[in-house]
RNA sequence: GCCCGAGUGGCGGAAUGGUAGACGCAGCGGAUUCAAAAUCCGCCGCCGCAAGGCGUGCGAGUUCGAGUCUCGCCUCGGGCACCA
């Protein structure tokens, strides 16, 4: 009797597979092709469980769809620039590009016994400079084509480190390593016009039916297409140069609520006057200091300083508005000023309350009397409301026909036009840190800004750099930043910022079509295996990641690095769940956070309490009274923050190495693949690895027993275990297709509790038993490889085709009907297939629960649906 | 704050508007064993002796029939443009 020992068998199937070329991809043009993509992942140095689920789809995919005779690209990369490298670098010195590769090395060891089914050959890093120089050279024709420029924008820097911020590192409105506040300060950086494309990325989403519509809606609303009206007040009292003021309303039919004007802090007119006024200045400065990211903005109390200076109202010279700064204005949505309407906005009813400003309203609910209002009344646009304000269209009509009707009446009297804008901003890129891609290009005092020579090409990170001091070492690089201008030959600047890491992002999966090529991309590589079949990764990605890939396709075809049809390059979509893990928190002397590795918990209930303490260092040699005696106290306890995403800044992460070396690759795919949708968050535990593993192993038994049977042994029941593999290979590949691979794991159980009752001869139980591992194949390859060689079958089983299911071995000739007495189950019956509705009727209501319930009446209604369920209505 | 999603037994989860709880975990009972592990068989939403009743976050609604559709809430999670 053989054992199952996976440590044994999966490193010789690995390498069966190796030598086999298995997973070679090549351009095949007899067969369709297939490219399956894993979002890349980030080399931290260590794969987490996320990374296994992630791939382990993937895995599923490939592996499917090359027995279904698909010739498959399922490539492998490493997304390698980024700040925690160079964090890493601050810390605990060293080089990030050690660091990084490093990282790479160990990861890819920790991926390979994994045993899936990557063309390794394809493999590369963004920080590999033949990828980013390729990148380099596409910013240079991105540049020709007019898709990059130059302007100025906010950053947030910290005045005591001397450094710009992330706003990951802004906490609080405090620099996470100085704790100093952090300020808004301007830079000249590198944008991507994306917004040039927002009409189009938009329209686009309508296409990407194979897209999950929860991202297809995120995607629309950040790109935020609005209509709505742009116009000029005149201004009273205001600067030279300031005698109009610009706004945009997407609500131009509530312009009889007006009650003040705002202007952002950054607005050029906010600028001109804090020169001049202190008080201005004050507030600016106090508004600066709230950080950049959107998301601070909009949570902090909403303020704001009457400038002194006044707007006439467009229909009204004699009616004056103020005009505030506010600090909820974006300067980079609209035109960076608004008019407020308190009544109708919940915003502006804060704003206008807080500062004394009356709050006039333009309609009122259909049928009800205009009356003080105690909040905005916002009703949705699509209702009708009466107009006790309006001056265009009807007095009752929704707010769309009532936008309609005030852009065109403006329009007519010469008030504004009516304009179409978008939320979506264009993509800054520039980033002031080291590890990231140079943007190839340099400062000459004379050609001013000047690309890089292609030849010249890659401009590549120097080595030799020292992060003891804070800021970007290409700064202070002795030689690197002294260049010769490509133009005239001068002595010149390289530029110093880097490239933001989405970039890296934004192409990796055309580059995997031709990984080394000596250009971006190869047109018959591209043309062969674009687009992307299913790309599979998280839903934190919904947004930006996909939507810059998206434009970078089209910028791509614009410099002919791809074909038309790649300018979506994403067929199908899916997004999967995060596996997330409870944190575990201390506060340093600060009482700012400190997290732990789960490792270094000791996690219990006690007493029906959750309860968690630090590790001491003789825990090992604890005994299990010491243990619970110490997690006992109060003194030694951590604080358990709720399941969330796993992620290294908040160490709530797990190692599945562990998980590997004790049950082996196959039981952790398969415990990864079981359970949970795989869509939703899954919460780690590490209970199910015990089960995965049994199960495996007693699939395995089963397969021995099976074999050791007599050769011609008769059985019976072979039609049953037959109907059962059908209907097997029937929904498992079914649920594979549908990505649900929860379900098909569930009725691969289903089958296998079948097969191990079954009493079948031993030829239809050897047939059970080879499919079983077939439809196993994808989750749990190394152990399906096992049975089949085991069973005597023909080559590999990743070579082999996909079983078919017999459609005549799939219908019943007899179903079973519910019979509900108004709407409440109370009864069964067993009928014919086909059974005329009539007849259904008949037995019905001869069953002695109808019977009993109808209680000598007749039914008022009786519902037969066949094949499905009969309801009597009493 | 804005945008998006999710809530079903002790737990993870099944369920084209049609038998709520497939499958697995945990638990309980039994077989095997000197004993244990492993394995195998059975039970397993809640209340109830039973008949039966109640059950899909909360409150309404549509329907012969709602976990599923509509409206209003609550809670949790993701994103918010320099984390990747």
């Amino acid at each position: 009797m053989s054992r199952y020992d996976p440590a044994q068998i999966e490193p010789k199937w690995q390498k069966a597979w190796d030598e086999a070329g298995c997973f070679t991809a090549w351009r095949d043009p007899a067969r369709p092709k297939y490219y399956v993509l894993e979002m890349f992942p980030y080399p931290s140095g260590r794969i987490h469980i996320g990374h296994v689920r992630n791939y382990t789809m993937g895995d599923v995919v490939a592996r499917y769809k090359s027995s279904c005779g698909y010739s498959v690209l399922h490539p492998m990369g490493w997304d390698a620039f980024g700040m925690p490298a160079e964090n890493a670098a601050m810390e605990r010195g060293g080089h990030p590009k050690d660091w990084t590769y490093g990282n790479i090395a160990q990861m890819r060891d920790q991926m390979k016994p994994l045993g899936l089914s990557i063309d390794w050959s394809r493999e590369f890093a963004t920080c590999d400079p033949e990828y980013y120089g390729q990148q380099q050279s596409m910013f240079i024709d991105f540049m020709e084509k007019g898709l990059v420029y130059r302007k100025n924008a906010v950053v947030n820097w910290d005045p005591v480190d001397m450094t710009v911020l992330a706003n990951e590192q802004v906490i609080d409105g405090k620099g996470w390593r100085s704790g100093a506040e952090v300020e808004r300060r301007e830079l000249t950086q590198w944008f991507f016009r994306i917004s040039d494309f927002s009409g189009e990325l938009l329209d686009a989403i309508d296409g990407l039916k194979d897209w999950p519509e929860k991202v297809r809606l995120m995607q629309a609303n950040w790109i935020g297409k609005s209509r709505g009206l742009q116009f000029a007040f005149s201004t009273v009292d205001a600067p030279e140069g300031f005698d109009r003021l610009e706004v945009y309303t997407t609500r131009p039919d509530t312009l009889m609520g007006a009650s003040f004007a705002a202007i952002s802090p950054d607005h050029p007119l906010a600028k001109h006057l804090e020169r001049h006024d202190k008080k201005i200045a004050e507030f600016v400065a106090e508004c600066r200091r709230i950080g950049t990211s959107e998301e601070a903005l909009e949570k902090a109390e909403k303020k704001g300083l009457d400038t002194g200076i006044r707007v006439r109202h467009p229909f009204d010279e004699a009616w004056e508005l103020p005009v505030y700064i506010a600090n909820f204005i974006l300067m980079d949505y609209g035109t960076g000023a608004i008019f407020g309407c308190p009544a109708h906005d919940q915003r502006d009813f804060d704003f206008a309350t807080k500062y004394g400003l009356p709050i006039p309203p333009v309609f009122v609910a259909e049928g009800a009397e205009e009356a003080a209002l105690t909040e905005a009344y916002v009703p949705m646009k699509s209702e009708r409301v009466r107009y006790v304000r309006g001056f265009a269209g009807d007095d009752v009509q929704t707010g769309e026909a009532a936008v309609d009707a005030a852009i065109a009446f403006c329009e007519g009297k010469g008030v504004g036009r009516g304009v179409t804008n978008y939320r979506l901003r264009d993509w800054g890129v520039s980033r002031q840190r080291y590890w990231g891609c140079p943007i190839p290009v340099v400062h000459c005092e004379t050609c001013g800004v000047v690309a890089e020579k292609k030849e010249n090409l890659p401009v590549e990170l120097p080595y030799d750099v020292s992060f003891d001091q804070p800021g970007n070492p290409l700064d202070r690089h002795p030689t690197w930043r002294d260049c010769a201008c490509p133009k005239c030959g001068a002595p010149a600047k390289r530029e110093t910022d880097t490239m933001d890491t989405f970039v890296d992002s934004s192409w990796y999966f055309a580059r995997f079509t031709a990984p080394h090529a000596k250009t971006p991309t190869v047109a018959e590589d591209a043309e062969y295996w674009m687009n992307v079949d299913q790309y599979i990764g998280g839903i934190e990605h919904a947004i930006l990641h996909l939507l810059y890939s998206r434009f970078f396709a089209r910028a791509m075809h614009i410099c002919g690095h791809l074909p038309k049809k790649a300018i979506e390059p994403f067929n199908a979509l899916f997004t999967q769940g995060m596996v997330t893990h409870e944190i575990y928190q201390t506060r340093d002397a600060n009482g700012r956070p400190v997290y732990h590795l789960p490792e270094h918990v000791y996690r219990l209930n006690l007493y029906g309490e959750d309860v968690a303490v630090l590790r001491p260092d003789n825990f090992d040699a604890m005994t299990d009274e010491e243990a619970v005696e110490f997690a006992s106290d109060p003194a030694n306890r951590i604080e358990i923050i709720p399941s969330a995403k796993m992620s290294k800044s908040k160490k709530n992460v797990v190692d599945p190495m562990d998980i590997i070396a004790r049950y082996g690759a196959d039981t952790a795919r398969w415990f990864v693949m079981s359970d949970s949708p795989p869509e939703r968050d899954v919460e780690w535990t590490a209970a199910g690895a015990e089960a995965a593993q049994k199960h495996l192993n007693r699939v395995w038994t089963l397969c021995d027993r099976i074999a050791a049977l007599p050769e011609g042994k008769p059985g019976t029941g072979d039609e049953d275990l037959a109907r059962a593999m059908h209907r097997a290979v029937n929904d498992v590949t079914q649920m594979i297709e549908g990505f649900a691979f929860n379900k098909a794991i569930a009725k691969l159980y289903e089958f296998a509790n079948a097969v191990q009752k079954s009493d079948a001869s031993k030829q239809v139980q050897r047939q059970a038993i080879m499919v079983l591992a077939q439809l196993m194949s994808p989750m749990t390859p190394h152990l399906a490889e096992d049975i089949w060689a085991h069973q005597g079958g023909e080559g590999l089983i990743a070579q082999a085709p996909w079983p078919k299911a017999d459609p005549a071995m799939l219908v019943d000739d007899t179903v079973t009907l519910p019979i509900q007495i108004n709407g409440k189950r109370r009864a069964e019956i067993s009928v014919p297939k086909d059974m005329a509705a009539s007849e259904v009727e008949k037995i019905v209501l001869a069953d002695e629960a109808v019977i009993r319930a109808l209680n000598g009446g007749a039914p008022k209604k009786l519902i037969v649906v066949p094949g499905r369920i009969v309801n009597v209505v009493i």
